[in-house]
DNA sequence: CGTTTCCCTTA
DNA sequence: GTAAGGGAAACGC
């Protein structure tokens, strides 16, 4: 008799990090890790065959959660990192794997897989059988014995075996004792890894020279004053309880109740009928090629899996649907899925009434319970404003399944005629002891929250010191979804539920009478709130496997979800914004603006607005008679930049002098004025917000305020962004991509010229202009340089004559044919255009190099501009959206790395293709090649750009000066 | 008092 | 020609 067993949990952790990541084609699922673990498993059998030819064969899994060591000793694995997210969904289909190859998968509550395997070996030893233990961990070793249990590791390392089998000679390696020993030298020296003490200042070296000369550990601790060296034995006499403790973490258990009985094990065959559906589910082309192949047998035979591919990731929690009625089409898939789980959630009532206001220890015990139980929970904050900066928690909601919900209230306030604000209301718990309940469900890695916009969320429990995570959010799953529409709650909850949410407004009124949420009575905004968990967790439930139907889990996983933590931080710290420049430049502005409105007035002859376009068009085109008015859609007329710029050249001074007011009183009201209004009581900086879900592309937008407009091209402008400076001692840094829309252009559009000349370092203006025009890049005139320019960026735009002539104030027909020029010279490019034209047009959407697809309306519409303006948008959002795509990218994994590298540099604020950070002043020269190093290789490794990403990074102790 | 229009700021 | 946010005037109730 031969015994298998197999340490699945090692085979899957080893299989996720040695392999890149790996999504199935059609929907985006990760399945890297499966796909090495089936790999694995099925490389194993074969190399099993022979002599070796197990009679039982198993593989054994962790079950998640704790095990009755943790009861022993709450350190024990402690420091051990959660999974990574993209991996957590693999751990079901790992079981999945296992039974498709006909093999038991073993796991069992409250014990370790270890342990499994140890009793299982120990009962077949017992038998007189031999077994062998498929696993790299050391902590196994204790279990081999001379004649029966050995080991086999198949992990392969450079300039080793792919298989090499373990026993006592390796063990005495190792260990230096022989394996019945090993758990003794393990007591002494610990392991850090599972955080088991073990004795301070003891190694796996002392340890096996005191277990060889005292026997065993008790003989040890027991003649411990015997040793010699003084530091050591007094470590051993004071320590001697940690090293017990640490064999009973250590000691495997080798009789533990089994589920599954050892007979229960005897080896199975291959079965194709099996194993090729699932392999065929999962995409795995090449192992089903091989697996038909040795089991002689035609993989066309098999259909995939319907279940397995219809199901997609496993959610923890999902409504189950699997009995459910077939959806009226009757088609199998991720889609039938999807419609099933639609179905069953709208079939549950909303009712109001059913919400439970949570008052008590006793009540949110409950909660918390129940939420423990459940895995995952909807989690909504009430506060006293927008703000999740300013404003201070109200209440919390919690749901944790659709229709039952509750309210906590906890910063309710009485007495709204008094003019402090009333006290406390009645009934509510208090605010900390509540927040001390929810803290470790928040903080649980085990245990989901669910949020609409979690951001918003975050930011709040931050400031309780509470870390929210790991995160699911309806907002980004629609925006993943659905592109750039109204996602939030009301709408998303008429879309897909039909349902109409209680308004705020109804509850609180509307205007500078607006009450805040601590003014509401606790019974009306109980419903109002528990609602809204209520219907976020339906929201999840429905949009969480539609992400996998529309194959845009990946994106939502890598790009969206990772980046919300991030931002938070982002928000929470801030910028420092100087008062007092913003104040001089602000009174410097207002005298100049006053000085042109006296001049103007003097132009014009009368006194007038000149803020108001309509009196200034009267003006222009009414009394002084001016030719060549145009007017707007709404029959004003049209007064904007251009058509002032066109007056002041033909000779017209009051042009100019408005053109001058507009650009300080502009400054003024928009900067200088109203920056200074945004700087938080509390931290004394400009926290703005970023919304993570409203730009079409995948670029963020930033607003109140909004610093991603921050003016730089004028000499006025650029002295705004001299008050946006480091805290004392500190620097800013700024990094910032150089031209990334057009290297994203020549990598997706493939142009070999384009990628040439940034391979080189050319520039890319003059390059083109060399190439349009047969000048020589060396002397080039600016002018001819520039029109280059406008062509370039009019190529990311979706060029059109009319555009480019107006960018250029040139005629429409010669921008003609600088476009047919261009297009002769790159027909690469012509070809792109043409691509997303039809993609677009075929499928509603088109899509960035990252997967993010970008959803268009109307796209077979007859009406010519608005055709226009779809086939122009369609061309530029893969550009726009895989250059978002790539900052996301960086801007995940930025605090990750500068924490590892030890360079204290906080990133505080983004600005498309620029990220500004704040760092030490001694420190921030250290930080500037570490963040080129991210954010150049931001695309990797998920993609390998064909054109190299170039940073250019800069100190100072302003923004202007760091740009 | 709320919404739309016009204009202007950024990448 | 793409993508945003926002201030002030104008409009509408």
């Amino acid at each position: 008799m031969h015994l298998v067993l197999v340490d699945g949990s090692s085979f899957i952790f080893r299989a996720y990090h040695a392999l890149p990541p790996l999504t199935r084609k059609s929907d985006g699922l990760p399945v890297g890790a499966v796909s090495g673990f089936s790999n694995m498993i099925f490389k194993l059998t074969e190399d099993l065959k022979g002599e070796n030819e197990p009679t039982h064969f198993a593989v054994i899994f962790d079950y998640s959660g704790t095990s009755f060591r943790n009861e022993l000793y709450d350190q024990y694995k402690a420091h051990r990192p959660e999974a990574p997210e993209d991996l957590i969904p693999q751990f079901p289909l790992t079981r999945a794997a296992t039974r498709a190859f006909c093999l038991p998968s073993i796991e069992q509550e409250g014990y370790e897989a270890d342990d499994i395997i140890a009793t299982y070996a120990c009962q077949m030893r017992d038998r007189g059988g031999k077994v062998t233990i498929v696993s790299s961990d050391k902590d196994l070793m204790q279990l081999i014995d001379d004649d029966h249990v050995q080991m086999l590791d198949t992990i392969a390392r450079p300039g080793q075996p792919p298989m090499r089998w373990m026993g006592p000679e390796e063990v005495m390696k190792k260990f230096g004792v022989t394996p019945d020993k090993v758990v003794d030298v393990q007591s002494l020296c610990g392991d850090p890894v599972d955080n088991v003490p073990g004795i301070p200042g003891i190694g796996v070296k002392t340890a096996a020279l005191l277990i060889n000369e005292y026997g065993d550990l008790e003989t040890l601790l027991a003649r411990a004053s015997e040793i010699k060296q003084q530091k050591r034995r007094e470590s051993i006499i004071e320590h001697a309880d940690l090293a017990r403790i640490s064999k009973k973490l250590v000691q495997l258990d080798c009789n533990m109740p089994l589920d599954v009985p050892l007979d229960d094990l005897v080896r199975q065959p291959l079965e194709a009928k099996t194993l090729i559906p699932f392999l065929k589910a999962m995409e795995f082309t090449s192992i089903t090629r091989r697996v038909a192949s040795v089991l002689e047998i035609d993989p066309d035979d098999f259909e995939p899996d319907a279940e397995l591919a219809a199901k997609g990731a496993s959610i923890p929690g999902a409504i189950d649907v699997s009995d459910g009625p077939a959806p009226a089409s009757g088609v199998a898939g991720p889609d039938a899925h999807a419609e099933k789980v639609l179905e069953a959630i709208r079939a549950i009532p909303c009712n109001l009434d059913d919400y439970e206001i949570v008052r008590d220890e006793t009540a949110l015990a409950n909660w918390i319970a129940d939420i423990v139980a459940t895995g995952h929970v909807a989690v909504d904050t009430e506060t006293t404003g927008l703000d999740n900066q300013a404003a201070d928690l109200v209440g919390i909601c919690l749901s944790t399944r659709p229709g039952k919900a509750c309210y906590i209230p906890l910063g309710h306030t009485t007495g709204n005629d008094d003019m402090f604000g009333g006290g406390r209301a009645e009934g509510q718990m208090d605010m900390r002891l509540a927040l001390d309940m929810l803290r470790p469900v928040l903080e649980d890695p085990a245990i989901l929250k669910i949020g609409q916009n979690v951001k918003y969320d975050m930011g709040i429990f931050a400031r309780y010191a509470i870390t929210m995570a790991p995160i699911d959010d309806t907002l980004l799953m629609s925006y993943a979804l659905d592109g750039a529409r109204n996602n939030g709650m009301d709408a998303l909850a008429l879309r897909w539920l039909d349902h109409t949410c209680l308004k705020f407004t109804d509850l609180a009124g509307t205007g500078k009478n607006q009450l805040t949420f601590d003014k509401l009575e606790i019974e009306p905004a109980a419903k109002y709130a528990a609602e809204d968990a209520d219907i976020t967790l339906r929201l999840w439930h429905i949009l969480k496997p539609r992400l996998v139907a529309q194959g845009v889990t990946t994106v939502y996983e890598t790009l969206d979800r990772p980046l919300t933590p991030v931002l938070a931080r982002m928000e929470a710290r801030g910028v420092s914004v100087d008062r007092q420049i913003l104040s001089r430049l602000s009174g410097d502005f207002a005298q100049r603006a006053a000085a042109l409105e006296e001049t103007a007035y003097e132009l014009a002859g009368e006194k007038f607005n000149l803020g108001s376009p309509k009196q200034l068009g009267d003006i222009l085109f009414g009394k002084m008679g001016l030719e060549g008015g145009t007017k707007t859609k709404t029959g004003a007329w049209a007064t904007g930049a251009s058509v002032l710029d066109d007056l002041a050249a033909q000779g017209v001074p009051l042009a100019q002098t408005i053109l001058d007011w507009r650009g300080v009183t502009k400054l003024r009201s928009t900067y200088t004025d109203a920056l200074p209004s945004y700087i938080n009581e509390r931290t004394k900086r400009v926290h703005t917000s970023y919304n993570q879900a409203s730009v079409a592309t995948g670029r963020l937008s930033s607003n109140e305020p909004n610093l991603q407009n921050i003016p730089i091209r004028t000499e006025d402008g650029r002295k705004i962004r001299t008050a946006f400076i480091a805290a004392p001692g500190n620097l800013l840094i700024s990094a910032d991509y150089s031209q990334i829309e057009l290297r994203v252009l020549a990598h997706i559009a493939d142009i070999d010229a384009l990628k040439d000349a940034f391979e080189e370092g050319l520039d890319i203006h003059a390059m083109t202009a060399s190439e349009m025009f047969g000048v020589p890049i060396e002397d080039m005139d600016p002018m001819v340089r520039r029109r280059a320019k406008a062509i370039n960026f009019g190529i990311i735009y979706g060029i059109s004559a009319f555009g480019l002539a107006n960018q250029l104030g040139i005629a429409r027909s010669e921008a003609g044919e600088y476009i047919k020029t261009y297009f002769a010279r790159f027909p690469g490019i012509q070809d792109y255009m043409a691509e997303q034209r039809r993609i677009v047009k075929a499928q509603g959407y088109v899509s960035t190099i990252f997967g993010r697809k970008i959803p268009f309306e109307n796209v077979n519409t007859k009406n010519p501009s608005e055709r226009a303006f779809i086939e122009r948008a369609s061309i530029n959002a893969p550009i726009q959206g895989s250059a978002a795509d790539i900052i996301r990218r960086a801007m995940i994994r930025m605090e990750r790395i500068l924490t590892e590298e030890n360079v204290p540099a906080d990133m505080l604020l983004q600005v498309h293709d620029e990220l500004i950070f704040e760092a030490p002043a001694d420190k921030a020269e250290q930080a500037i090649p570490i963040i080129k190093r991210v954010m150049e290789g931001a695309a990797e490794p998920a993609l390998r750009l064909s054109v190299p990403l170039q940073v250019d990074a800069k100190a100072a102790e302003n923004w202007e000066a760091a740009h």
